[in-house]
DNA sequence: GGTATAAATTGGAATCTTCCAAATGCAGAT
DNA sequence: ATCTGCATTTGGAAGATTCCAATTTATACC
């Protein structure tokens, strides 16, 4: 095969200049309907592939987003990268996704190389971790638009704006469920201590209790199945009188609630539960598990449109957003099917 | 903020000419280690950032793969898919990746969009479909390498070289354990009767329950957990003698799984329980899910192997490769904690 | 010190598209 | 027939890098 046909060669079949296939590739308005027609043809004839490259070194960016996320093994992150992805490509940007793996030295990596990509912009659920701080710099160096989503770990809120859920009326909306639901003790289970994220879920679970008179516990840990498999199984032999936990997310839920089948402890009757988060297993396991939904696919869309915004009328979002959250209860906390 | 700056500019900074920066971009060995420091200063101290665009259009772009997925939201290919970049990042390539949601016009969409790009290389998951056949032929008349992964669509394996897990033999693997602990009539459940992946995946089951004497059943349906928790209460109702079953894959397994506890079938116990894939999740449900499992990880990392190798040194992969299974016996299927 | 060889550096051409200012074609009006 | 205004079309320059061939500088050997 030989080279690659250019506009040249296309401007060349069809009989037109070079300047003509140009504005035919941009939908100009300023060429007439019938040669677009007969330029197209002649791109199809020849099997014209555009150049981005050469479009991109002559106009700057040319919508390429970078979407940086820190862990997208969690269903709840890939879907959130998903829908970014999808509405994105709606609007006729092409996306960079990338997986960071909780590493900050890998994040600034791959950030790095989507920056030498020319992306236009740059959305991130950021890692946390010592490499970030620098890694911002760069970008604000740069004057990258760059989102930080879900997670805030860079606090110039005006150059990195920052969005994500009402995670402390969640907890409190979870708390006074399983309170009016007849808990005695609920338990706070599973997430990073210090972190920003896990003290907004924790929260509106504290000052919950603490308005009901009742005494917090709360059990560290990180974000996966394996901790709430083990959790359950430590609350069940170490304290015995809670009766309830509300989760870090739904992976520490759904870890504890097949701890609870491990051990024979029947969720929803015995012991209460709630996550957060509402990923799709959360409706399909049996019993069904309660949880803070975050509708993460319109948070999703929403991101996309932040961004779009961003670039194309210069519309900076607001510093920081919380999308509402809404308590979904099933039977794993006196749902319908209890 | 001005414009950004150039090689030329950090030429000048540097007392150098641009050659000699361009030649430590790449990190050329002709280049004296000392002039090099140097240079590599006067880009620090500038806020240098490498355009890619422009060496791209030069030099015919290298070092970005294109990745398109049929289901990112399905764990098995989200896992595929960051084993993926993870092994490609770490050889130096950037990846794009793209959910096609099976859809085939989005995935000739995104395709396009990447190879406007400039991807040097595609791996696809793909979808099925019409369109695919098109997009199959505008990928080989650009002459571009491209791998199909898991999934065989086109059916020119010289020009796309295929390769996935012997199925097949899992199949027959999954079958001789549950007959061999006891089980008096398997079912097949869950995945798209006619696709290829299916009738692997059935014809070891087919084979090995002939061989048996033993009458197969076969339960199509999609491949997701909402399938199999409907399956788990068809199954009970309409087919009690029914004692064991193999599925599709392990989501529409976990389905089955909680269907089971949602009538009061002990899975293990009363009913065997295999899936396919071996997703994280299937070791931290209770009881524990059997699954053959396919190694995702590793074959991933092959999967980057076979694109780096075909790029750098132009060896085209065979044109289909099996990659061993292997069956993990867990409580779901006599396994030790059962 | 002078020459042969190797190492390090350099200027110019090439890559493909978009942008800009200018040119062309055409209709109707003078 | 010339001019004016408008809709289309066009040639040349610019953009940042890499590649190539050529040149300069350093090293080694007699």
């Amino acid at each position: 095969m030989g080279k690659r046909p250019t506009i040249l060669d296309v401007a060349h079949h069809a009989g037109v200049s070079k300047s003509t296939v140009s504005l035919v590739l941009q939908r100009s308005p300023l060429v007439k309907a019938q040669t677009a027609e007969l330029v197209r043809k002649s791109m199809a004839d020849l099997g014209y592939v555009y150049n981005r490259a050469a479009a991109q070194l002559r106009s700057g960016g040319v919508g390429l987003i970078g979407m940086v996320i820190n862990d997208l093994r969690n269903p709840f992150f890939t879907e959130f990268a998903i829908s970014v992805q999808m509405a994105l490509s709606a609007r006729g940007y092409a996306t960079i996704v990338s997986n960071s793996d909780e590493d900050a030295d890998l994040q600034a990596q791959v950030t790095g190389s989507m920056i030498e990509h020319g992306v236009s912009g740059l959305i991130m659920s950021p890692a946390y971790g010592d490499a970030t701080g620098a890694l911002f710099d760069r970008i604000a160096r740069g004057g990258l638009p760059c989102l930080q989503m879900l997670r805030q770990v860079d606090q110039r809120t005006d150059l990195f704006p920052f969005a994500s859920f009402d995670y402390s009326a969640g907890g409190r909306a979870a708390t006074r469920a399983l309170l009016a639901s007849g808990a005695r003790n609920i338990a706070f289970v599973g997430g990073v201590e210090g972190r920003e994220i896990t003290q907004e879920r924790l929260s509106g679970y504290l000052s919950e209790m603490r308005s009901a008179g009742r005494a917090p516990f709360v059990l560290y840990g990180r974000a996966s199945r394996a901790f709430g498999r083990d959790a359950a199984k430590v609350l069940a032999r170490e304290h015995p009188e809670i009766d309830a936990a509300i989760c870090f997310n739904d992976l520490v839920a759904l870890g504890v609630h097949s701890g609870c089948a491990e051990i024979g402890r029947r969720v929803g009757a015995d012991f209460q539960l709630i996550g957060f988060d509402d990923i799709e297993e959360s409706a399909q396991v049996y019993p069904q598990l309660s949880s803070v939904s975050c509708d993460i696919e319109s948070f999703g869309s929403y991101t996309a449109y932040l961004m779009a915004e961003w670039l194309e009328k210069g519309n900076k979002p607001a510093p920081e957003y919380r999308a509402p959250v809404r308590l979904v209860t099933r039977s794993s906390s006196g749902g319908p099917d209890r």
